[in-house]
DNA sequence: CAGATGACCGCAG
DNA sequence: TCTGCGGCCATCT
């Protein structure tokens, strides 16, 4: 009984911004892991957090969550407007309807 | 408080 | 790359 509301109120509201600005910073045709983004932040098992912010993320901050996909390279279920976004950014697809992450996969190195 | 849920991950086959 | 099993953690019931 709001024993679990016992923080801020919701998750680190530190952890989320920065789920946001890493998100936002993604490029067109490229994706990126949830754990990966977790590894950034320094929790690698706060890697379920990370979609469940971008779950509750409100649609006026427009962040390209389309682009990050888990790291079997499937996208968000019950989201089929996510395969259309990425397909128009040039991002490839297997024909079972995963992610080519081997060559779309983003990550800090090419940003430098 | 306990149990179940989920836009997950890593490992083994 | 896919499937199955166990583990992690905040939120929901």
């Amino acid at each position: 009984m709001r024993d679990y509301k016992t923080n801020k109120g919701t998750a680190n509201a530190a952890f989320c911004q920065s789920v946001y600005d890493i998100v936002k910073e993604i490029p067109a045709g490229k994706v990126t892991t949830y754990g990966e983004i977790a590894r950034l932040l320094g929790q690698p098992q706060a890697s379920r957090m990370v979609g469940y912010a971008l779950k509750h993320v409100p649609e006026t901050m427009m962040l390209p969550c389309h682009r990050v996909v888990n790291a079997a390279g499937r996208l968000v279920p019950g989201w089929e407007e996510q395969r259309v976004l990425l397909l128009q950014e040039g991002v490839s697809f297997k024909k079972n309807g995963s992610v080519e992450m081997m060559q779309c996969l983003w990550n800090y190195s090419q940003l430098i």
